[in-house]
DNA sequence: CATGAATGAGCTTTCATTCAT
DNA sequence: CATGAATGAAAGCTCATTCAT
């Protein structure tokens, strides 16, 4: 471990992957505006004009962490779609199992948390994310409802024309997570639980989570 | 219109107004650490020095505006809460349908996007709305869940533990407003009218709502 | 007691008077630059605008208030001069006196420390005090001290030519009651008995004071 | 001279030198609060962000630099100290000729200047003053003086009791020069060697000294 | 390439001065 | 005349960006 942050710091891929890193955590907890270059600096190990040699500006930089995140989730997604034998059910299982544990538990959430408070502010950064990640996620589990809904396996349209829903408790969990958790802990497998109860219509007396 | 603006150039409680709705708007644009107070004030239509009668700082102009526009969410949670006598699913659709024309509609969709974006830098902020909004919201809709579940309304108790599942899609429609309503816009009418039906387990047809 | 305060806010000199009394408190306190209208105002009773209706500005304020205090000193001069029948001890005797009892003891002695601390920023003011207090006084001095060296009372002529080092140890008492007292009391009286003794060769094996 | 600017510009402690030194120049001509943090930086040939890579606020500026130049003086009381095998009269004497050579003619003289300016809004800087200057020279003087009457070089006890008045007329001189020097120099030399005297209680038919 | 001291534009905040009432 | 809310120039301080080493 000690080697590997060494050579990190060492080799220019390494500088660049330690300044996203460091950038990532620094803007996830300050927002854009109020993060300083000092302590990404400082988090990422190197010298605060360092960083001008990887990046043009702080707002490149900024959009260079968010783009950069964007292709595991990505990469899930597309797993998804693959497993688009299964049912409606086990995709949006599998879905929420991912987004569960290779996003909140991660400090990928903090990508997602980052486009939703400065997507307003940076239209490049909302349209690249409406474009890689929302847009397919929905047009995924879209077709995969539809389908569903011909089947049979779901007993009305909804979710072909809203598959947003889908999604809506995730957006929950992640906003609930980063604004409330201190003071009132959210149960995300328990809500996800119960949130595939409802979307398929299952009587559930008992809502036991993970 | 003319008339507010006269009247705010007189009756200091106007100006008050003004600076707390201009800064609003300046805040929403941009959040808390990029909001200028020059813009606000100019906004405000006042001078830059004026906003300090009014308000120790930046960040106790930023904690007013916040705090102070809680209260009419407050006041329809307490309408919402004296409809009790009615089915869970007109409580929803009263809840759903106050959100479009009293939030959604409304500047004060700002706020809860300003919550949602610097809460976690503002944890007084996020305790501030946590307790009188948030968990206020929540008891409401989970008693009134377990009452449902109780005359048979609901099939399942899952209401009654997540009730936050409810919410989710109202704060779906109100992110997806602020980043991507531009791209792709969202039918929020549709998407809530879609939601209360999976949520009573309802087959439809037509979606039409409202 | 009272009523003079009230007929202070209502009659135009009385104002006049409050403000400027207002001012040397508050200028003696924090030093022109420090000083806020504000404070002045507050501390006169009168609102700040009112202020505007006397003096020009912040400075002509200041000057006036250094001027005007100046009177009193003059007359104070004045007197000793008029008793140059008396021997050269007994004007420094008197002199000392004088300044313990209607400088030190009152707020003017605000006066000579805004001269020594804004003198140097403010040339008028320097001119002014020098001309209209201090050669007059020094003037004084120097002429007693000349009879007193003629007539034997002093056995050299260095008070004539250097009629300062009367005042030093006035200086002195000023200004270490301005920085020190609180840390270490200097008695002013000791000090300045101490002084006529020095000056007048007297051998004094208890220096008693007061 | 200008070796001194090149090495400022590079050396980091030749750039602390430059601000503190003028910093000095500064804050001696307006005073600390009308003293601008532009004039400095236009003084030291920096930046105005630069002065804050050295000293964490203005307030802490002018500390250091009243803290600063104390060494010097404390140096040249130690080597008087030393001296003490000489008899009073030459201690006063070097005394005084430290202080016209080293402060009077340097700008060491400006530090003492603020110190009695600004020591009352800044009791921190007047108990280090008192602490480490002030009563430090008055006991050294003091104890001499004690000495000086025990031998008989002194014929009473009232240099003893209040060594002030040895220091009285450098005050004057150090007053005397920052307010009334254009519009009537003080022959400081001459002052001194007048003071000697009267301390002494010689006659003086020639005002020589040095 | 990497550094981090230096820069200076730009921000929040203060306060002498003005002016409508 | 008196008021005190409003003004806006100016001050202290920060921090993204540059550049000599």
């Amino acid at each position: 471990m000690a080697t590997a942050k060494e050579r990190r710091r060492t080799d220019p891929e390494g500088r660049r992957q330690a300044i996203l890193e460091a950038g990532l955590i620094i803007f996830a907890a300050e927002g854009f505006a109020a993060a300083k270059l000092d302590d990404i600096a400082l988090e990422a190990g190197v010298a605060k004009g360092t960083i001008y040699l990887y990046f043009r500006d702080k707002q490149t930089l900024f959009e260079e962490i968010v783009h950069g995140a964007v292709s595991p989730i990505l990469a899930r997604l597309e797993d998804a779609s693959r497993q688009s034998a299964f049912s409606f059910d086990e995709l949006v299982s599998g879905l929420f199992q991912s987004f569960r544990e290779e996003i909140l538990r991660t400090n990928r959430k903090e990508i997602l948390r980052l486009v939703i408070r400065e997507g307003g502010r940076f239209p490049e950064i909302a349209k690249f994310y409406h474009r890689e990640v929302v847009s397919k996620g929905l047009a995924l589990i879209g077709r995969a409802a539809e389908r569903a809904y011909a089947v049979g396996e779901l007993s009305s349209e909804n979710l072909a024309k809203f598959p947003h829903l889908v999604f809506a408790p995730l957006l929950m969990a992640l906003v609930w997570d980063g604004l409330f958790s201190r003071l009132d802990p959210l149960d995300a497998d328990g809500l996800l639980a119960a949130h595939r109860d409802i979307l398929f219509g299952r009587h559930k007396p008992d809502g036991s989570a993970s």
